[in-house]
DNA sequence: CCAAGTTTCCTTATGCGATAAAGTATTTGC
DNA sequence: GCAAATACTTTATCGCATAAGGAAACTTGG
């Protein structure tokens, strides 16, 4: 569906985003006492995104879980975008507090890890890569994510230039390929089709239909002829496996480059980064 | 919206998908003459989401700039979601020609044009980004883009395993980046709101909402107050120009690790990828 | 030229989505 | 007990895909 944050009323959108959960004194006002709280709506909407995907988010599916009308909630939130927005946000504690609680040895060891857990998070709450980056929410948690990678890499000796970038290569690298695999999960679970059976009726469909293919793809059909396109188990998902290698051998890469950078070979003695660096 | 492919009636999507266009004999059927055909249905259709959006897609659009009832094209498309599998196709024929008709003296410079004219086509078609990857159209179009890269990169001595990879690797290069700086022109046409506008905005908002922003989040002011969150021109939106950098800078990276692989060093001669070889 | 068969296209209806508007119920301070 | 405020419900509007049924146009067999 793409999300745009920031839709409407920015102002509340924010206030609710960065409000401190502690004080709570509940100064009895007046009026019939709210049965739910904002909270418990957004983690209720969270619970109907996991289970049945963004395309199932709906107001009256909130509401129904909670036994209420869909348009009760709008007593806690000013609109569906608004409740996308808390839910993201929400969302993205999960692996805020895990990555401030990481005590890994090396920037290395910190920045796998930090990856691994975003894939983890993604493919717990896929929905929230519907959520544009091109507006983005700007909650805390995620704030709170991005400080702790930087953190890591400000530690190792990044530029801060390097660093915005790394995250963003990163992020781009982890997002893209958990996508695909979450996908493939959800697919199946809205199609009913299971992958494997997918995949055979349409490469019967494929011979079928364009009988010339193998003189019309040489170079394709002769890499499938050498089991370019076939996994080494069969277990997990094709797609999920293949997603999960380019994801790790693309993370492996970076990191590798981010180390020749830092520790540059033979020539000399590890030194910081030439661009700017931090007060 | 995500859209998976292969939903309805896969045999009559793939026949559409495949079917020969070069012979029409036009066999004087009975009934009605139709007015509209399935290449018309299709190509007033991608137009509708090129200047749209997907969002925006609806039977009813399509209809309207036809002159027709949404209901019509039903007679041209068993649904919406094939109608979507034929306009993705469709579109990829775009890049599928100008790849096939690519005169690159050599592997490196025809990877990186293969790169950029696929950045191109998604700023062009952004709501092919929207088909899922996980139950691929299968139609022949981006067959052809994949066989053209697999020849460049067979050509270059890779492996079939290799060349797999490096054509995910690359794509999700293109398809991360290029999201982001499509969805910041787009989110511009849909809100209304200027990019930077958005920004300027939201930044006052977050000041407000947290004045103790730079204790809470000391390496991300610290690496603000280093410029690092500042681009070099400011004709071009931010986000697409930061999305265009890590895009390029990715792309080199991959390039430069493919070279390296391909001509290990001073140690020997350029020698063929160890891993199974094509017949 | 007409009837039958076939195909295109239209109208209408269903059900689900967000949410605006307006009404009812419950709680407070006075 | 009452006014104001707040929570929650009902109802209505509009847009979406598409099922169902009917009208119109065209070809072919007579």
């Amino acid at each position: 569906m793409v999300v745009y944050a920031g839709q409407g009323d920015a102002r509340r959108a924010m206030t609710l985003l960065w409000r401190d959960r502690r004080d709570r004194p509940e100064p009895a006002a007046p009026g019939r006492r709210p049965e739910l709280s904002v909270d418990l709506v957004v983690e209720t909407a969270v619970s109907v995104a996991d289970t049945d995907g963004m395309e199932a988010l709906s107001m009256r599916a909130v509401g129904e879980r909670l036994g209420r009308t869909a348009m009760s909630l709008y007593t806690y939130v000013a609109s569906k975008n608004e409740l996308v927005e808390l839910m993201y946000d929400h969302a993205f504690g999960e692996p805020a507090d895990a990555a401030e609680a990481d005590d890994s040895p090396d920037w290395r060891t910190a920045t796998e890890a930090w990856a691994h857990r975003l894939w983890d998070f993604y493919l717990r709450h896929p929905w929230t890569l519907e959520v544009s980056l091109a507006r983005p929410v700007l909650g805390p948690n995620e704030y709170r994510l991005l400080e702790s990678l930087a953190g890591v890499l400000h530690g190792a000796g990044l530029s801060p230039a390097r660093i915005r970038n790394t995250y963003g290569t990163l992020h781009n690298l982890v997002r893209g390929q958990v996508q695909t695999a979450a996908e493939a999960r959800r697919a199946e679970a809205v199609t009913g089709v299971p992958e494997d059976e997918w995949w055979y009726e349409r490469s019967a469909l494929l011979e079928e239909v364009a009988p010339d293919f193998t003189t019309r793809f040489p170079v394709l059909s002769a890499m499938a002829e050498a089991g370019a396109f076939v996994n080494e188990t069969e277990d997990e998902p094709y797609l999920e496996q293949e997603a999960r290698e380019t994801f790790r051998s693309g993370l492996a890469s970076v990191l590798d480059s981010l180390e020749a950078h830092l520790s540059p070979g033979d020539r000399g003695p590890r030194r910081a980064d030439p661009d700017t660096t931090l007060t």
